[in-house]
DNA sequence: ACGGCAATTGCGCGACCCGCAACGTTGCGA
DNA sequence: TCGCAACGTTGCGGGTCGCGCAATTGCCGT
């Protein structure tokens, strides 16, 4: 995302176009980045690929790099998908733990194996850096959000649910890196999501 | 930071010079988008205000947002200042702690209040979003180094030094958004710090 | 079926990014 | 002290981008 507005609760086929357009456009932006280098993309091409004018494309993206990070979009809103339904006296960071084990369990190769590209498209291009942590934020924004909605805290004063979802985003993104710098893979991502929750239900410390 | 590369360690008054002039730049860059708001801002004015070409201005920046951001740098290294200095066999969470929390201590009220500034701009102007996020991540780099060089782990495989920087980041980053979302300022920032890693050594269970 | 509304498009302009080459200054060793 | 090599700064130029505006297209609901 990084972009635009609130992802719409897909109502309407005029909804669900726009949507299928908005990833259209990524997955043109970052196959070709992929191909041809980031600084080799221009916004024609992009838009080319995607059968769309160059003026659609910047009407869904500030910038070209935006939508290469957009591309295969593991939306935050999906990925907090069955919070709402964990018991409510469970402890947040559990719900939490549970919750992105499971999504990122149901990943599939593909989805996997683009997500391995997409951060080592960004290891080799640094100005893709900011727009994917920013991706990482919006996932935090989500899961403060989510948390201080159950605690019944003020989402935009409350410490706690802040350093919860800094936490927790802070795990999946360490699962991420991890397990895109281990050439090997001899762990499975969700695995590692796992590991990353328990260092911090063990307050960090050093006993691995 | 967000560009160019690692700071000098000011040898010569060559390097010193050079700092001097992205400092200006970058406060030039932030004073104009605070006065006028960050789509009114042009490069050419950042150039005059700063007393150097605008070609000068692009060659330190890769845009007028990175510049902005980069306006009164917290700089991570200088953050982590003193955590060599710790013993080795201490906790690293409660040397990040500590040091962190003695760094923010350290802050002067027109430093706080040039902070406080920036995240406010930073909250109007959301395009300035992807490069803030990129500074937190640099501090989290420079943290999970730091931590990795002690442990002796390697930081670019080992799960627990990143899950650690990536706690530890979003510690600080919570005091400031919290700190900055309380008008009226009832806690010092640095208490605020350590509230933060209190609840991160508690395994972040719901206790306060 | 049709009226309205939202998405897409083309155009145009001002800003931006960056390679290149010229220029001036700095720092260092002879 | 002097001179040269290295480096920061600048102007120029061309390709790209971002976006406001207005015209057009095509879907949607009644």
């Amino acid at each position: 995302m990084t972009d635009a507005s609130p992802t719409p609760t897909e109502r309407g086929l005029r909804e669900r176009k726009k949507i299928l357009t908005r990833q259209t456009i990524a997955t043109a932006a970052f196959e070709l980045a992929e191909a041809n280098g980031l600084e080799d993309v221009t916004i024609s091409q992009i838009a080319d690929r995607a059968f769309v004018s160059p003026r659609t494309v910047s009407n869904y993206f500030h910038s070209k790099e935006a939508a290469i990070v957009a591309a295969d979009d593991n939306e935050p809103v999906t990925m907090l998908m069955g919070f709402d339904e964990r018991p409510t006296d469970e402890a947040p960071l559990l719900s939490l733990r549970t919750v992105l084990a499971e999504t990122v369990r149901g990943w599939s190769k593909e989805q996997l194996e683009r997500l391995r590209a997409k951060e080592q498209l960004v290891d080799r291009s640094p100005s893709l850096l900011p727009h994917r942590m920013a991706q990482y934020d919006e996932l935090e924004d989500a899961i403060r959000i989510a948390v201080a909605q159950r605690t019944g805290a003020d989402p935009e004063t409350d410490a706690f649910s802040r350093m919860m979802a800094g936490a927790a985003s802070a795990a999946v993104k360490t699962a991420i890196r991890v397990w895109v710098n281990t050439e090997a893979d001899p762990e499975d991502l969700s695995a590692l999501v796992e590991r990353a929750f328990d260092d911090l239900e063990s307050g960090l410390s050093p006993e691995h």
